[in-house]
Parts: C-alpha cells; sequence; structure tokens
DNA sequence: TTTT
DNA sequence: TTTT
C-alpha cells in the first residue's frame, strides 16, 4: 500500500541477458551505472559511479536482451524489494530492484534503432 | 549527473536514534516498513512488508531523532548508493539508501504534534 | 509510458461526497488544503495554504464519503490530466488532479475509526 | 509543511525560452507531453498525451533555455500551487506547476550533448 | 532487527 | 499551443 519507487537513468555496463525462463516468463538482469556529480565545501568537483543491478522481467526482460548492450543508456523505473538469506549459518539482508518500466534513451546496441 | 532517486511511504519499526555525530554531522538511522499489497493473477490477494534502512544525515537526523518514534508515518526520499566492502577474503557488494527529504505524515511519539 | 505522479498530505475542507455515479462506478470530489511553510531569503517565515479539487473513483471514493469529514488529513497519491473546453468560444486549458490511492492518517468523521 | 510534489517524464513540445527577468530572477516555461498508455478492461490498447506547462526559475530556467529544444526528454519534480484570479468579474481557480529539479535524460537541442 |  |  505505501509508496515504493526507483529512478534512475543510466549507462548499462554489460550487455542485457536473459538470466533464466521459468514457465514462459523471461528475467533479465541488468547492470546500471548512474553516475553522480557534485561539488563539496570547498568548491571541488567529485565525481563517483554507482553500479546496480536491476531485475527485469517478462516481455520488458526479452527485449532488453534484444534491443540493450554495453552502453545503452536508459531510464529505468522500479521497486525495491527487501531479501534475506543465510550463508554459513549467518543471516544477510539485502535489497533488490525490480524494473516496472523501462525508457530505451539511446540504444548502443548494432542493427537496434532507438524506437 | 544522472538521475538517482528513491521514493518511500512507510512506518519505522523502532524509534529513530542518532547513530553517531562526526565533527557537528549527526547521522541517524531510521528503520522502514514498506507495506504492499496486490492481488495475483488469480485474484488472491497478498501483503507483504519490505523493510529498509535508511541513513539521515544532519540537522534532519537530530529531527528524527526528536519527533520519530517506532509507528510513526512518513514520506522519504533519497539516493541510492552502491558499496563494496570484504569480509572473509570475499567481496560484498550492497546498497545504501540515504534520505535527502523526510516529511512526517504522521509522527507517533509521545510530545510531539505532528506540526 | 511517462511517469506521471503527484503526492499530497492535506486536510480536507469540507466533507467528501459522492458527485456522480455512472454504472457502478462512483465519483467522488475532495477538496483538500495543502499548507505550505518557508522562510525567504530576509529570514521571514512565511505560511499559505494551497487548494486543491481531486476526483477519485470506484471503491476509494466510496470509502471517501464514509469515512473522510471536513478537516481530516490524508495522504493522497495520484496522476495529473490536462483538460481542455470551451466557453464563450474561447478555449480554456486545466489540469485535473485523479487520486489513485488514498492513506487515512487522521479520520475527523464522527463514527470512523482511523483504520 | 505538508507534503506537494509532483513527478513527470516526458518531452518538450518546443524549445525553453526565458519568459521575463526580474532582478537577476530569470523564469523560463516548459511545455511537456507526457504519454499515457492503458490497456483497458476489453484488453483495448489506448494512448494519450497529456500538456502541461511548467515554471523554472533562476539558473534551472537559463540553463533550459540553453540545453532544452522541442522532443527533449526529461524528468521534472515540483510542486502544485493553487491559483485564482479573475476575468469579466468572474472568479477562476487552477493550478500552477513550479519546477524544482530537472534532469536531462536526453537533451535534442544541436550543440548539446548529454553531459 | 520488524511497522500500520 | 502539441512531443517520442
Amino acid at each position: 500500500m505505501g509508496l515504493n519507487k526507483f529512478l534512475f537513468t543510466g549507462n548499462l555496463t554489460r550487455d542485457a541477458e536473459i538470466a533464466s525462463t521459468t514457465g514462459d516468463r523471461a528475467r533479465a538482469l541488468i547492470r546500471l551505472a548512474v553516475n553522480d556529480v557534485w561539488t563539496d565545501e570547498q568548491g571541488q568537483r567529485h565525481e563517483r559511479a554507482n553500479f546496480f543491478n536491476i531485475t527485469v522481467w517478462g516481455s520488458d526482460a526479452e527485449n532488453a536482451a534484444k534491443y540493450l548492450g554495453k552502453g545503452s543508456l536508459i531510464f529505468v523505473e522500479g521497486r525495491l524489494a527487501s531479501t534475506e538469506w543465510e550463508k554459513d549459518g549467518e543471516k544477510r539482508y539485502g535489497t533488490d530492484l525490480v524494473a516496472t518500466q523501462i525508457q530505451y534513451v539511446d540504444t548502443k546496441k548494432p542493427g537496434s534503432d532507438n524506437a
């Protein structure tokens, strides 16, 4: 019921690929670099990239695998999901990013147009 | 330069507290439950809560510690930061959530009004 | 396909009421006051209320009419729709606000609890 | 004090231009098309564009005039302001959209890169 | 480590 | 007054 949304613009650091298909539902993984620029209190300019793994489902996943390559610029909207799992008897917590919508700003993949 | 934003509405699962102060800059941690309700293809209703740790800085942190208690309903906006660290010689990757704006929708803390 | 969202917290300036029902679909109108506080460059504090008419559909409309009265505090999420119409042979343009989700923060209506 | 926010992604329907400058404060107007796609209960696909006028102030206005042309894809965040005025002795009410943040997703203006 |  |  609560609002749960993320918004990114960034570039793929590798080609999008189908990671699995269960039933008829494809799942792709997108590795995104989101660039950050800021100036600190001393007026010094800084740059840093943040890297995110984003899960894409269904026909969005199939389109991503077809059209999105390394370097592609996209706008992504999605939801955050909290996860927990166990490793070596120790509980761990993490955050998953699931895309609900992708807009192709600049498709770098050969043979694809920006449609 | 890229767009990097998250938006949540949710309830605190515990009182907000100052976690540390470096120089004059306070840092608080907020533990947020964001409730999700959806109906699947079979018309079955599902509910699930997602839990997020959100870092708050400066005067926002001080106000959070003063006014936000367990159960408080807030709107939070912020940025996602990718992190990497090592444990037992193994690289791990995660995602931090940093608040840039908090709006108090319903303050549950005794002694605080919704002003 | 584009992102289109508004977010408000505010108080009703009058009781919510069903405005019409077409088929089985109810439509209610909510009149919301959203308070604004800011300090100008001279450090002077200002206050102002903004007033918005928000359209609510279906079961949300029925619930609003049942539970939301003058003074109720709510969180509303919704979409903006551009409209155009003619009056006296002159074209006019406006903006409609349509709720997609309402959270009751404080129900002022007698006989309703904050559930 | 209340939350008051809008979020759009859309394309400019014309070049951004400085509308006025008072003191040293520039004001620009952006005309945005926000595309909407949905499928109704009959499975029929619909498309519609919503058109919004957004006011931009200060250096954001100057940058918009420099970098944003017809077709540019942007993300805009801002506040809604209710307005009232009189025309022919009749009171009219409207809603203004004021940008607080603009992110350039795809700058179409010749001579500008997506920096 | 879990809120309404 | 309409963009992809």
